[in-house]
This record gives C-alpha cells, sequence and structure tokens, in this order.
DNA sequence: AGCTATTCATAAGT
DNA sequence: TACTTATGAATAGCT
C-alpha cells in the first residue's frame, strides 16, 4: 500500500484500524461487484467488524437465495466426494442439512411464494415422509386423550346394551307373568319376584359422569 | 487496469472472462483475508461463477456459523431500522425468514447437536407458538375422524340411555299392572297395553352398527 | 501459467 | 469526516 509497506497483521491504533476497515471494506466489495460485472459471477459478501457490526453484499437477488444457493452446492460437493464409511460426525451433519434444506423449502412453498421456487416431487416425497415423522411424535401424545375417550364412551356403550338385553329380558319375563300366573296377585308380598334383578342392580351401571373426558375406560380392555 | 483502462462490462470473449474471474477472485478474496487479518473482523464470500460453479471463503469458523450470525444480525437490525408501514412484501419475505431461521434452529436443537447452538428462551417460545400453528393445520384433518367417532358414540349413548329410560318405565307401568289390575288377565288380547310401547318401537333404535366409523352422528346435533 | 506496463487501492498526512 | 498524495498492489493483455 502507500507509504510504506503494510504489514499483514492485526493494526493495534484502534483509529488505524478503524479507518482502515471503512476503506478496506469499501474496496472489496467494489472488488466483488466488478468481478461480478465483469465474469457474470453471483456474489454474497458478508463481513462483522470487530465490534460485531455487519456489513454485507449480495450481487444477485437476495443473500438468502445466495445463502441456499451455497447449501445446495456444497451438498451436492459432499454428496459426490464422500465415500461411504469413516464419515459418521460429517454425515450425521450433512443429512441434518439437508432435512433443514428440505424444510426451508417446503416452508416456502406452503407460505405460497412458488414463484421463484419449484419442488421436485423427490423433494416433496422426502418432505412428505419427513413431516410424518414429526407429525407421527407430535400427534400422539394428544390423539392418546381422544383414544380414552372413545375407549370410555364404549364402555359405556357395552354397559348400556347389556343393560338393555336385561331389561328387555325383564318384560318379556314380567309379559310371560302377565299371562301366566293367573290369579297370583295375592302373592306379590311373598318374594316370587326374585328371579327378576331389583331396579337398582340395573340402573347403577347406567349412572353414566356427564364428563366424558375424565372417565378412563382403560379397565375394560377393548382393544383399539 | 494494466494496459488499458478496464470497462465495467460483462467480458464478452469466454478466454478473457474466465482467466479474468481465476485473477480478480483470487485477488477478492486475498483482499477479503487481509482486511479479516488487519481489523479483527469476520468475513464470509460466497461465489458462484457464471457455469454454477462454488468458491467459497470463511475467514473464521466455518461458512454456516458466518450464516447463522448473518442472518441473527439481519433479523437485529430489521427489527430496529424499519419504520412499520410500505413494508408488506419485504416484510412477509422477512417474516419468512425468520420462521425459517427459527425452524433451522429447532431442529438443529431437536437433533442433538446442541454443544454449538443455543436456543433462546424467546426463540423456544416463538418455535412453540410456530409449531403448534403449523400442527394445527395438519392435525384437524386426522382429528375430523376422531371427533365423528365420538360424536357417533355418543349419539349412541344418548339413545341407549333413552331406551333405557322407556324400558324401565314400562318396567314400572308392568309392575303397576301386576299389582293394580287384579283379574284383568282375560283383557290381555283387548288392546289396554297401548299406553306401553311396542317392543320393536324401541329395540329399532338400537340396532347399531358393529363399523362404528361409518356412523355418521352429526345429525344428532351434539355440540362438541 | 509467467511477465510487465499500467491502473487501482489505500496509508498516512492534512 | 473528507481530501490529497505517494506508493504498493492488482491485474489486462500478452507470451
Amino acid at each position: 500500500m502507500a507509504r510504506g509497506r503494510v504489514q499483514l497483521r492485526r493494526i493495534e491504533n484502534p483509529v488505524h484500524r478503524q479507518v482502515t476497515f471503512c476503506k478496506r471494506r469499501a474496496g472489496l466489495l467494489k472488488k466483488a461487484r466488478e468481478l461480478s460485472v465483469l465474469c457474470d459471477a453471483d456474489i454474497g459478501i458478508i463481513v462483522f467488524s470487530a465490534d460485531g457490526k455487519l456489513y454485507d453484499l449480495a450481487t444477485t437477488g437476495t443473500m438468502q437465495e445466495l445463502i441456499e444457493r451455497y447449501k445446495s452446492a456444497s451438498e451436492g460437493m459432499q454428496a459426490d466426494g464422500c465415500g461411504d464409511q469413516r464419515m459418521d460426525p460429517k454425515q450425521e451433519a450433512m443429512v441434518l442439512k439437508q432435512e433443514i434444506n428440505l424444510l426451508q423449502k417446503g416452508l416456502r412453498y406452503i407460505y405460497g411464494n412458488r414463484a421463484n421456487e419449484y419442488m421436485t416431487v423427490e423433494e416433496m416425497n422426502a418432505l412428505e415422509t419427513y413431516l410424518e415423522i414429526w407429525m407421527y411424535n407430535i400427534r400422539s401424545a394428544k390423539m392418546q386423550i381422544m383414544i380414552q375417550e372413545i375407549q370410555a364412551l364404549k364402555s359405556k356403550e357395552g354397559m348400556l346394551k347389556a343393560a338393555n338385553e336385561i331389561l328387555q329380558e325383564k318384560i318379556l319375563v314380567e309379559q310371560n307373568s302377565l299371562i301366566n300366573v293367573g290369579m297370583m296377585v295375592a302373592d306379590q308380598q311373598n318374594g316370587h319376584f326374585s328371579t327378576v334383578p331389583l331396579i337398582e342392580e340395573i340402573t347403577n351401571p347406567l349412572t353414566i359422569l356427564s364428563g366424558y373426558s375424565t372417565c378412563r375406560g382403560s379397565e375394560m380392555g377393548y382393544s383399539f
């Protein structure tokens, strides 16, 4: 550079460092823009200053798009380059990246800016499978509640059916009694009705809680 | 530059263009490294050549880390910098970016490489809300089936309860008959039982389909 | 790929 | 912060 060759080490003087940062940063971005125009390249630059401030440049579209493209490209490179063994940690990271990518793509697709992006059938299938697994885990907790409700209702259904059968049987018995007993009215207090269950024995299982979701029907053993 | 000032437009000669691309790309990355060292900056550069080849540089850590940092920082800037009107398309894109970001972070968190990444409580809350909305949409379709099942079972429950009441009433009536009619056994064929419903009238609503999921109980008007 | 004339970038000073 | 200027760096065209 001017007025003496520069040392390739951190500039200790904070003022100098700040000035140099501004100048060289501007120069870097200018160079990038020139390269982009001259050679038809797409360039993204991210610069964080020492104090954390962000400066960026995307010579085409948005930085997000470039980042997406970067991820796809770097994935592709990895897929090409690796054998298949000895990649446990890297491979795991790769799979993760792919999943995230897919998910991102799916999200963009779902959220409607489909003009810029199209998913291939393979990608949609993969996303579907992926979402299915995720959803399955999420869904099961809430599903359990509904399953319990259904079990409780089925238990009640079974009890009500049984009660109905008993009641109908009782009616038949009583009708037969009316037909067959003839003049046995005088015996009504002697316990001849012992074969017919008392009303209380039937109605007890029919006292059903109004809040069905508080019932736990699992003890009935209904398979689901 | 040398031997004649360069025009700031695409170099049409492919050979010239390729040579210039190589040279200037190297220069750009060199400048970036210098800036990084001299001024203590963290720089990431992504370059796609015209034919799609990727070249990149991250002066600190990995490009992924820089991208993450970029996303966080640009999120922060957007929250600070924007007014609140006239941002419809950009704001939508912004929200989408944030959602994707959050989702990525959540995925990484879920998938276990938590060494590099920590989510703030705010981020987790946002992710939770986001996932809830998404899950709600997904869940509702399947949920509908279970709701229909429950409605059908509730319908059956209501019918069974009504049938039971009628049967019990009938039993009481018949018991009263036994007590009060005395010698009226001979009149049994004259229609004196008209106040008691025929057995068929009760049992018809009790013929329940064994496949409960084929029942549609919505016409019973049970609120859920 | 190397070379060199030339333009460009920029460190230090104002 | 901006301008100036001396000087080192980058590089276009050529081989």
